[in-house]
DNA sequence: ACCTGAACACCGTTCAAGT
DNA sequence: ACCTGAACACCGTTCAAGT
């Protein structure tokens, strides 16, 4: 069988594959996700190019599960909004750290993704972020998730007890691990952030 | 020649030479690592592990170089010194992004990194952080390093000017690019998070 | 202990051949 | 258009041989 009667791959086929055969903890090698999918290397090559292809693939169908097409909590206050536009992203982040490794140094051009940009800067200027703020302020929440979800690879155990101090010691040994941590971690981020906006529109506004 | 009477090698030499070549754009691979230093490639393994003792190598140094091992401006407030501390690891990694990209899966357990960690916790303490969110506050902190890190990586140009909406492509015309855009975002960055810090204290002593 | 050249294994990519 | 097997180039790693 050379060619068959229907195509048994797809871009989104592969990308998806990918995606799994990552998460389930192995490097991104062609070989074995050919034969995964049950195809020989050099078909992977008809549909996208090369393993740079792959990766894109594996990005797109992550952005079309996670990023909505349509603004988060519409109506609701800018908080709530920026809240919600925000955890959409870092969803998909922190369920596929391991792709997310991989797609560090890809353009991401995604339509969804300027909505997602969209929506904070609408937010924020409902907020009353002064407009040569606003972009900024985007950024700073983008790099915070962005981070937040790196945290999510990192393993549980820091740094070794022994070689902590008193004080960090006591700490390390009744802190969560693993995803609640984590989500801990991104919450409160999150909190604080929204708080440090509300903080500093107050502030612009008594003139400071 | 076979042994020479000096080593021509040493993990540091080896780490400087990775940390530039590099930085330089290139990929980290050994052959031409090797031909850099004047050295055949399986002399590289007389004094590192392989391509990841390359990596843990260029880690020590930079640790090294930017890390202090003493707590940074000390005696002064909270806020001062955290930013102090944070500003420290936010520039090993901002001055060398492409290098973190080769850092994020090794554990860091170098001892100044530890002293990193104990300086944000007594500042945190000080400003009023209950003990059971002081972990987690540090951890917010270090994922916001990391992002604000990696966009340093992210091209000038993060979506076609032509794709943007009216007020979007407004604000995106008369935003600061490169490092300087950088630059800005995590000071304002860290300037909201110490702010939403100050608010949840301040709440919190209230009782809410 | 430290450096070398050669041999080896692995993996991404290309291409002519098949339907 | 879509799949295949073989050939190729590249690169990390090992090892016996040299001082």
């Amino acid at each position: 069988m050379a060619r068959p009667r229907i195509a048994r791959l797809s871009r989104e086929i592969i990308g998806r594959a990918a995606i799994d055969y990552v998460e389930a903890g192995h490097n991104l090698q062609l070989v074995p996700l050919a034969h995964e999918l049950e195809v020989s290397v050099s078909s992977l090559y008809h549909h996208v190019k090369g393993r740079d292809g792959v990766i894109q693939a594996m990005r797109q169908v992550l952005v079309a599960e996670y990023v909505p097409d349509v603004p988060v909590s519409e109506g609701a206050d800018w908080a709530t909004r920026v809240r919600g536009e925000v955890e959409a992203t870092w969803r998909m982040y922190a369920d596929h750290p391991r792709v997310l490794e991989l797609m560090l140094t890809v353009v991401i051009d995604e339509p969804a993704v300027l909505r997602f940009y969209t929506s904070l800067v609408d937010a924020l200027r409902e907020a009353g972020v002064p407009d040569d703020e606003v972009l900024t302020t985007v950024e700073v929440l983008d790099a915070f998730t962005f981070g937040a979800a790196f945290d999510a690879m990192s393993p549980d155990e820091i740094m070794k007890p022994g070689e902590a101090d008193g004080k960090l010691a006591e700490l390390l040994s009744v802190h969560p691990v693993g995803r609640a941590r984590n989500r801990l971690m991104f919450d409160r981020g999150l909190d604080l952030l929204i708080d440090g906006i509300r903080a500093r529109v107050a502030r612009g506004a008594r003139g400071q």
